[in-house]
DNA sequence: GTGTTGATATTCACCGATAAACATTCGCTC
DNA sequence: GAGCGAATGTTTATCGGTGAATATCAACAC
């Protein structure tokens, strides 16, 4: 299970650390693709299998359902830890999630996600987002 | 069942002291998340368990369920007791609950909790809660 | 009151992770 | 083949996390 956030910088050259506490879960080849909300989503071989088998089951007449797949398949890659543990991030998903320098990298359960720091600032933003809301799902799962 | 509560100050470099009596329902591992009113909530493994499994069922398709699960992944952290029973606690959930020097423990019965020393004093002001009151929504609950 | 024990506080030193700059290789174009 | 850029590798510096050692304090027993 990945957890936790991490605030990193990505080098002149389009390339981030993996924070040190994802490697073992993602393992030394996983897949990166463009994700909702303007970030990026990584999933190790195993989850992506799962991933890909729920995106064939789409139906194919269905707009939605097509977009989705299209977004997903064409903007993956795969990607292989570098000696020093690090990833290059190509062009067109460092654009996809407006990554220019500062981005975070955060541990969603199943996939690690990769956002810019700003989006993700505006994101969590308190003001965007209802904590009272939260605070109704929690209580469903008993917290 | 945790009782209690402990004020404790957190070290230079983060760490605190896990208060004596909580060691062994706590256990070498548990989990640590941003928690409502600027506190920090603390899970043994078991429980934590249970939300990782009820979290995974959550549709990635639903707006509302995706910011749910990322900002409760994102916000929690593993922690492990260290050699002399302290844990270390990041940046960024010491930053949530504002957390600098002195910090109060409290035993919440199934969780502890985590709490700037001056937060929980504000918190627990007289002046700005009122028992009575607390006890009279109490018995809509059916306590 | 004194000594003992266990718990918490504080400091220091070391190691690993990350940041940033620089070097090398490879493939491509001209 | 020369020059170029993208990709990959190497090196160094810095910072934060981790462990060890020591100091302080409170509770308790005698």
């Amino acid at each position: 299970m990945f957890i936790g956030e991490y605030q990193h910088n990505i080098d002149k050259k389009g390339r981030i650390n993996v924070p040190s506490k994802f490697r073992s879960g993602l393992g030394e080849r996983f897949y990166l693709t463009k994700g909702l909300d303007q970030s990026l989503f990584c999933f190790p071989e195993g989850e992506w299998r799962i991933f890909e088998e729920k995106l064939k089951g789409l139906p194919l007449t269905n707009k939605n359902a097509r977009g989705f797949v299209r977004l997903f398949f064409a903007g993956a890659t795969e990607c292989e830890l570098d000696t020093q543990g690090r990833i290059l991030i190509p062009q067109a998903l460092r654009e996809h999630a407006n990554i220019d320098r500062e981005l975070m990298i955060i541990g969603v359960g199943t996939r690690v996600e990769i956002w810019a720091l700003e989006e993700w600032h505006r994101y969590t933003d308190p003001d965007q987002i209802s904590y009272d809301e939260i605070a109704e799902h929690m209580s469903e799962l008993g917290i």
